[in-house]
DNA sequence: ATTCAGATTGACTAATCACTCCACAAAAAT
DNA sequence: ATTTTTGTGGAGTGATTAGTCAATCTGAAT
């Protein structure tokens, strides 16, 4: 029994169904069933309470899937099983997923200062880099890049949410999608 | 000097910068020279205010551009224009695009039943699924086209307000997202 | 057994919030 | 000229909020 933890869950429960503004710190222990000191030992504020939630996502989130080149895997592959791995999370986490869109275009982005989570980033675009000089991808600014792909992305995955298809048929537009993106880009 | 105006234009310059739950009413009145009492007289609650915010910016971009297709118009071109315009609203009024964005991924977006905003993307669904049945776009669901499309613009968008390129450099990276995007739905 | 550091509680507080109310001013209608 | 409607101000209110604090509990180390 994680009392941590259990802050974060309450937290983000509520937070994606009621918004940053919508959410009192004391609903969040109640639902936690911690008490509002429990809630405060831990974290200071609750503008540190959001970004530790926002670490906290990010960080399961980044142990799904390993951003490297495999042994003898082709870089469309690579780019195939990061791609099908965000996706998966995504659709399997949407509350997560979309916590993670609320704080993105929120202010409390500016708050974030995470050395992790930029590293990570940071591997995702020199993978991209490498694909760009060895002429697999399109010669294009490698943020611009990264950019078309993670909204590209964020849209499927969007749709995907609103029309809630069988399994096969998302799992072929899935795949699909992944073939028109990687048309696209190089 | 509009008063109900200028309460909207302090509303969203603060809620941009400090977020819906972190700008009160009070400073909203302050930041817009009127009184607390004035600015409760023209919007019966704050949510009140935060919807007629979001229907007031929609309603100007709405007015930038004509979604339908022109007279001997190419499809091609309807798109580009209707892209186009899009994107440079969203360039010009970054701030008006951010509130947008944070709307739509907020808790108030359910609380939009605005019938004009509906009807617009409603036109817009239209026009894609003619220019699938003209076989002119690629067979996919239109929603999925309509996901694709607005996603690619916000990335895009994203990418040059953060990178903030030269203006010839920039015209030469929407025109080239346009390219990509049309190879990408054709 | 005693100590001690961290965990946990919940009552408490000072500040802040959304919103009200009423007095009055300006304008519009009669 | 008089009434009515609408706009405006700003002090005021009760509820709510983030955050504090002193008291107790727990469990491990000594």
């Amino acid at each position: 029994m994680d009392k941590q933890e259990q802050i974060l869950l309450a937290a983000l429960k509520l937070f994606v169904e009621f918004g940053f503004h919508g959410t009192p710190t004391s609903k969040i222990a109640q639902e936690a069933g911690v008490s509002n000191g429990t809630l405060f030992h831990y974290y200071k504020t609750k503008d540190e309470l959001v970004v530790a939630l926002y670490v906290y996502i990010k960080t399961n989130l980044s142990e799904c899937f390993n951003i490297s080149q495999a042994d003898g895997e082709t870089v469309r592959a690579t780019f195939k099983r990061l791609y099908l791995g965000w996706m998966y999370w995504a659709l399997e986490n949407p509350v997560e997923f979309k916590f993670t869109q609320q704080f993105n275009s929120s202010p409390y982005q500016s708050m974030l200062s995470n050395e992790a989570i930029q590293n990570q980033t940071q591997r995702l675009i020199s993978l991209m880099q490498e694909a760009i000089n060895t002429r697999v991808l399109k010669p294009l600014p490698v943020e611009l890049l990264f950019t078309l792909i993670s909204s590209h992305l964020y849209g499927i995955n969007e749709y995907l949410l609103a029309s809630n298809p069988a399994a096969e048929k998302k799992d072929e537009i899935i795949n699909q999608s992944f073939d028109i993106l990687w048309d696209m880009i190089t």
